[in-house]
DNA sequence: CTTGAACCTACAGCTACTGTAGAATTTGCA
DNA sequence: TGCAAATTCTACAGTAGCTGTAGGTTCAAG
């Protein structure tokens, strides 16, 4: 039943062993089964729990969001609105990096064209680099 | 000539006060003059310097990047290969962060879409959520 | 029963700042 | 000139989300 060393689960989940300790210490994952020995032994609830924070983490969720999200899955009666307002707020989110994300490429590439080789001195790139006023960046 | 205190500065280069310092104990401003009293006082170089630093910023490129990058424009003579070289890899990593985001884009939009309204119980929201193996995200 | 891998706690360090405390200085106004 | 308010000073702690290390203990295979 609590077959799972620390270890075992850091492999299941493809994280490290520090990170499921730092979980447990901000209240993300429960506290386990002990050995007599004091060493952690995981079931597969806890594997659940783990692998379902890491994806959101790759989804880019904070560990509050998360937090969140598995406090609502313990109260199974509970309306899902707030689950999904969640979801929304970081897709959001995203959307918004992205948009940022593509001003920068824009400006970036405009830098890497200005060079056209040379020194330090004759090289467009630095002064392109400080010139704010031809950017759309916030 | 040393006309600005470092709170005038903080405001021309929209950056806080201690930020200013913190860029000081790092190397990446310079020790500036100070008053009797032990204030410091800057010059329009250092503004110039700041903006740089502060645009670079923006740009998302790391502080060991802008000091390598300040650093060779502190030696005109040098090719310019390097710097232009830096400017690339940013782009490069900032593509790269774009196709990450939008694979989770599109796994955040499945996700959100997948809530019907209901309960915890019924919404899928979270079951989508923990399900790795239908999504594109690394 | 030994040995080496894995585990334990506790704490420091990472990036790039941001905030705070308590004291000193500067500045504007009467 | 005098005084209060704003600004500055240093030093240190805290943020997110881990990651790495030291020094010691426990587990599992042979
Ligand atoms: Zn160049
Ligand atoms: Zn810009
Ligand atoms: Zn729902
Ligand atoms: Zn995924």
């Amino acid at each position: 039943m609590y077959k799972y060393s620390i270890g075992d689960l850091a492999r299941a989940a493809a994280t490290k062993v520090q990170t499921i300790r730092y979980y447990e210490e901000t209240g993300l994952m429960p506290e386990p089964m002990r050995t007599a020995g004091n060493q952690r032994r995981y079931d597969e609830t806890a594997l659940n729990r783990l692998s379902f924070i890491r994806h959101s983490r790759q989804l880019g969720f904070s560990l509050d969001s998360i937090k969140a999200l598995l406090h609502l899955t313990d109260n199974p009666d509970q309306s899902c609105q707030q689950a999904n307002q969640i979801a929304v707020e970081q897709l959001v989110e995203v959307e918004s990096r992205i948009a940022r994300l593509n001003d920068l490429r824009k400006e970036l590439v405009r830098i890497s064209q200005s060079c056209k080789g040379g020194t330090m001195a004759d090289c467009k790139v630095i002064e392109t680099l400080s010139e704010h006023s031809l950017c759309d960046c916030s």
